[in-house]
DNA sequence: TAGGCAGTTGCAAATAGTTGCAATAATGCC
DNA sequence: GGCATTATTGCAACTATTTGCAACTGCCTA
């Protein structure tokens, strides 16, 4: 299926409207072919049609991730956006080195089914950004010392 | 231990400092006793301290954040903080409703532990939200019918 | 094809949050 | 208590995102 026939179809499906901004939106996300900022999202849409509205771009931006077409992520205080793929996937970032890794949804799904079954709530999250330290990190970074004098001028 | 002596001992512990402006933020969250919005923590600061910057309070979130006072969770678009607990706990966000419910870190720590074993990645997540749909809403809220013809004026 | 309905947009204004810098002040040492 | 160091603050300016509203326009039906 076709870019413009996938936004079509699901949109349409949702008794929603299909519109030039909302195509540009997907096709810019597209081409970045990864993670992309707001920003670089919306030079690109300036770019191919310069009346586009900073506004627009970002409704937009929520709009597809409702209806599924993209996923967000926030990662070191950025939004990042990417075509959300036929399998959700989620990601490691490390706080100290921000660097981003990926981890499987069968990993995360056993968590989602677990809750369901105890609290019958249904996580339907698509995009998880899990944070911590990775295995490089992990033995770089310690935990604060406790506090000994310090010599002057040390 | 008190309120006072906590923020004196986990922030010496860090070699940072301990100011009357940090103070109060860790305060106004403790009189929320709950979740409270950046707005609701810089109104009370304010109330008690008019001379308080704005900047310093998003400044001294952060902070208390890292220093593992308090925990935050962006819910329903907005930034809520509330004071950590002796032992970490996850929300459930129901999408349709709203409404916040409760997860014990036990079952969120299966994962994290499976996490560090496959991938030596160290999640320190604190205080997760998920979204999804509570045992309510599961059962009313349903996925977008194909769009059928529609009678005008239905 | 034309018309009606309501979803969507551009725009200005507003809100939310961050950055850079000089001044202030907490802490440790003597 | 005084001094030096440097962490932190207030402030102005900046960036990021959202809100409200009138105008526009996508889609459906006759």
């Amino acid at each position: 299926m076709s870019g413009a026939n996938e936004l079509r179809s699901r949109v349409r499906a949702h008794g929603k409207r299909v519109t030039p901004q909302r195509q540009l939106v997907l096709d810019a996300i597209r081409a970045a072919g990864g993670h992309v900022t707001t920003n670089e999202i919306f030079t690109h849409v300036s770019a191919a049609a310069s009346s586009v509205n900073r506004t627009t771009v970002y409704r937009n931006l929520d709009f597809l991730c409702e209806m599924r077409l993209v996923v967000a992520a926030q990662i070191g205080g950025k939004m990042y956006y990417e075509i959300a793929g036929e399998e959700p996937h989620h990601h490691l970032v490390c706080r100290h080195c921000d660097s981003v890794g990926e981890i499987s949804h069968r990993t995360v799904k056993a968590l989602f089914d677990k809750i369901e079954r105890e609290q019958s709530f249904v996580v339907d999250m698509d995009h998880l950004a899990l944070f911590g330290l990775c295995a490089e990190c992990r033995h770089t970074v310690s935990k604060p010392k406790l506090r000994t004098r310090r010599k002057r001028g040390g």
